[in-house]
DNA sequence: ACTTGACCTCAAGTCGGCTTGAAGTAGCAC
DNA sequence: GTGCTACTTCAAGCCGACTTGAGGTCAAGT
């Protein structure tokens, strides 16, 4: 009986009660029931809505992550896909890693072009390499405050 | 005249014609002229495809990106904005790697179920205080591969 | 008992980032 | 000079992830 009203829920961790009970379609997160016509959530939801925060932040689609990470809270056992997940993250960390120092170079580096900066270029050069076979339909990670 | 064809450019990238005219059209890029009707892009074009690609994996938008390296390939002068857009990647780059932490001990550990793993569960609350005061507005990250 | 207000459902709308389709055209091969 | 084909424009469509709005409901306070 410490469930958590959906207001209370969105309160405490930022997501709207509309993406609470876009979440719960999708069967992303469950809730525990109901009083009278109100949403009562486990407190654990919160742990899971920062998981979904975090996939988001990876760039994984709700899909994905329903698929990581199953709506009872078990995480699925697909160890491989887990790992390769993880590998993809890796992937994706050092790019960032490589646009945060471009950025950062950029910010500093007198040169009039950048382009032309010797540094920012073969820092651009080595991140190119990885990011240059392109996207398919994927969007934008989620938000930060 | 070692300009290349919108098709090569498509070819050398991945990035595929209607998403070069999408670009273009947003003044992501430029062209230098055209043959015939052809589209016609100096080779620099794939530098800044890449950091186009980079920036979207990074979760930035278009509009974003558009405002932190002008059409000309110089990049803007506003020093300020980029170390702050460096800054939000470190903190992005931190989540991303509690998560592949996390993907990666999930995928490891023996647990029946991870949320009840004192490791994973420790991961993630690290993880929370950074991402639970959440999105607004973001989308996915572009998919490499 | 009744008002209030926060929740509910369901359908439709929005936004970013592209893609698709119809209809037109320029360069090259013959 | 006639195709062929790969490009062109422009408008419309699509997808994921939500948000918004209309109209309904319930329990708590007076």
């Amino acid at each position: 009986m410490t469930d958590l009203d959906i207001s209370e829920v969105a309160r405490r961790t930022g997501v709207p009660p509309s993406t609470l009970r876009y979440y719960e379609e999708k069967g992303l997160i469950a809730s525990t029931g109901r009083r009278g016509l109100r949403r009562q959530y486990d407190p654990a939801v919160l742990e899971r809505l920062a998981l979904i925060a975090l996939g988001r932040t990876a760039g994984f689609s709700l899909d994905e992550i329903a698929t990581m990470f199953a709506p009872d809270g078990q995480p699925r056992i697909d160890r491989q896909m887990l790992a390769g997940k993880a590998d993809e993250l890796d992937r994706t960390i050092r790019d960032l890693s490589v646009l945060r120092d471009s950025l950062r170079h950029a910010a500093a580096c007198p040169a009039p072009s950048h382009m032309e900066c010797p540094t920012f270029r073969r820092l651009l050069l080595d991140a190119a390499s990885g990011v240059i076979a392109v996207p398919r339909n994927r969007k934008r990670a989620p938000q930060r405050s």
